[in-house]
Parts: structure tokens; sequence; C-alpha cells
DNA sequence: ATGATAAATCGAGATATCTCGATATATGAA
DNA sequence: TTCATATATCGAGATATCTCGATTTATCAT
């Protein structure tokens, strides 16, 4: 995780509306029967719903991704995406400890 | 205070580092004698540590106060800055409530 | 008034970001 | 193998940010 591209990756108000929604998976449609076990959200729903763009999401979550807000997992043509709930909580503590006053 | 303009004022390092460095007076020179019981930091103290050129720290300042993550106060020929501690905080957890999951 | 100092504003070139459509790549199905 | 689908990458135009030097404005001292 790194703070300046993290900072970068939220400076966009779709970006982290994407992060919210990731927040709970009955913001997108079901999943597919054979993805049932499957965490995260693929690309097209997140398109879906952002209302951008293929191109444009896909290199979004390619940033969350740099970022080291999200992680990815490909099974089979689709790539899911999930938040790295770890990795956001140290960027928002890191952030605090450098920005707020001891 | 506005998210959107917070975390675009937050997106530089230098922005950052001057919120870091205002968090603590003794970061810069000792005011003047006829400051000295004024609070905050004026531009050419801030210019002269972040070294950049004084038309950029001006802006960044005014920047930082747009997005009320600091405020100003002239005193003659000077501006003096220092943070919003409130509104800084209040960002902070406006942010983490927006990104973290509850 | 004049001149000096501090800060803000202006205009501009360089660089980055946004967003798209088109194309490429990877995978699964027939 | 061929075709369809999902995603990633590429190239580009529009817009925004960065940073500067020059200028303007505000204030103070003479």
């Amino acid at each position: 995780m790194n703070i300046d591209k993290a900072i970068a990756a939220l400076n966009n108000p779709v970006r982290r509306q994407i992060l919210v929604w990731l927040r709970d998976r009955s913001n997108f449609p079901p999943a597919l029967p054979e993805h049932a076990d499957l965490d995260g959200v693929c690309v097209g729903y997140i398109q879906a719903k952002a209302d951008l763009s293929q191109s444009t999401i896909s290199s979004y979550m390619g940033l969350l991704k740099d970022a080291g807000l999200v992680v990815s997992a490909r099974h089979g043509q689709w790539t899911f995406y999930r938040r790295d709930e770890t990795a956001i909580a140290a960027m928002m503590k890191q952030l605090a400890d450098e920005v707020l006053s001891p």
C-alpha cells in the first residue's frame, strides 16, 4: 500500500463510490450460479452500476488495485474484485496519523 | 468542508507536508516579536520551508483553505495560516465513514 | 507621496488525469 | 477450430493540475 497512489485513487468520486458499493455484495445483481461460492464482483457488474465505459471501469479497477485498496481474482473469463479491508484500514490509519494532530 | 475538495487538496505530497508542519509551530522560524501573540504561520515561512515559488505556495494555501483544512488571518501585510483541527478531524471522519467498512 | 515588503492573482507551458472507442488477449462453448 | 463473451490495453482528445515568473494589490515605513 502506497499512500500517494491510494489518495490519488480516492481522488475521484466514482472510484470512491465503487469502494462503497463493494462493501456490500447485494449492491450488485446476484452472482451466476457457477460463481456463487466466489468472493468479489465482476467488472461487468461494476461497469453497469457505474455507467461508464468498460475500458474506463477496467482502468479504474486497475488503479484501485495498484493502490492496494482492492484485490482481484480471475475465474475463467471473469475478474472478480473485492475490497482489501486490511489494506484500506491501514491506509486510513496512515493518513490519519499523517494528517491528524496527535 | 467538502470531501472532494479536501481529497484533492490532500492529493499532493507538499500540501500534506505543509499540514504536517503546521501541527507544530516550532517547525518554522520564531515569529517576529510583534507577531508573538498571533496564531499560525505566515506564507513566507511556509514557502521557505517548502522551497517552491511564492505563487505556488500562495495557491497551495488557497486550496487548503478552500478545502476548509486551514484558516487564514491577515495581520498587516502578513497572512497567517493555521490548521482547522475541527474541520480536519471532521473530514477524516467523513472519509473513514465513507471508505471503511462499518 | 514614495518606496519596500508580503501575499494574491494572472497567464502560460509542461505534465497528468479523464474518458472514450477500437483493438488485443484470455477463456469457454459449440 | 471457430465464435462469443469478459476483461485488459492502446491511442487520443478534452480537461485539470502543477509550477513558474510577472504583475497586481495591500500594507507599512519614511
